[in-house]
DNA sequence: CCATAGTTTAAAACGATTCTAAACAACTTG
DNA sequence: CAAGTTGTTTAGAATCGTTTTAAACTATGG
């Protein structure tokens, strides 16, 4: 299946820039990347493109799936006066959080620590909606 | 031990702000916060303080270890063509992501889920360090 | 008290993201 | 394929959360 026909499958017109990002990122490789990565990337690529096209096209990219963007807890900085070692509820309307014990959960099988590396510590957030 | 002795305790100096947020924040009460929730606190609790002072404050009290600040991802957008459901390591140092299948870990005891909610999602972030 | 080093502040700077409004390009219909 | 509609791109401005700047201020140790 073509780019094109890709983008059209996710009910996006295949504008040219939706086509460069298409091929750039979508060649079975996975990847981790900002906004501003993925510019540079394009300008390698040999084209340009404005960072708000990036965005919109990410946006309208992950809208429909074909990307999907890495979980964060929004853009501003949330404290704690809770300095044990816990995890997170969240509520994914409104971004209310509560904790939870490390108790409450039990990891007993673990994923292989990457080499060169060792673990320096474990969150879960566990992704609410209100019942219906 | 009262607010001012607290604050010795933990090497900073006991300024006129930092007493205020310490009154509000360490009343056993486990709370999460915003920079500006705390600024409104304040100003509910008969004072004035600049948000640069809150986020003084807050950044100082954190690094004592005070209160923590909540895990998230770095302020910036990370997007991932894997579009499977997958857990990331985090390189703590670069915030560099590599991701592992939801297979390799098993969680076996999850904990309640607060009434009038559903699970919708769940993450899990092991932080890495560069072994030494 | 004095001197020093640390702290607070308003205002400016910053970086990531979104919005605006105008030019433009893709699609639909006839 | 022409014309009109609708969706998209763009530069630049706007916004938001956070940090920096530089000057005034304050806690602390002698």
């Amino acid at each position: 299946m073509d780019t094109k026909e890709k983008l059209r499958n996710a009910g996006l017109r295949p504008t040219r820039q939706r086509m460069i990002v298409a091929d750039i990122l979508l060649n079975g490789k996975n990847r981790h990347f900002t906004a501003e990565d993925l510019q540079n990337d394009i300008v390698k690529f040999g084209e340009h493109m404005s960072l708000a096209t990036v965005y919109n096209c990410l946006n309208k990219f992950k809208k429909v799936g074909i990307i999907k963007q890495v979980e964060s807890l929004g853009e501003t900085a949330v404290f704690d006066t809770n300095i044990k070692h816990h995890h997170h509820f969240m509520n994914e309307e409104t971004g209310e959080l509560i904790d939870f014990n490390p108790e409450e959960i039990h990891l007993n099988k673990l994923p292989n620590i990457p080499k060169g590396y060792i673990k320096s510590g474990l969150d879960v957030i566990i992704k609410l909606r209100k019942k219906t």
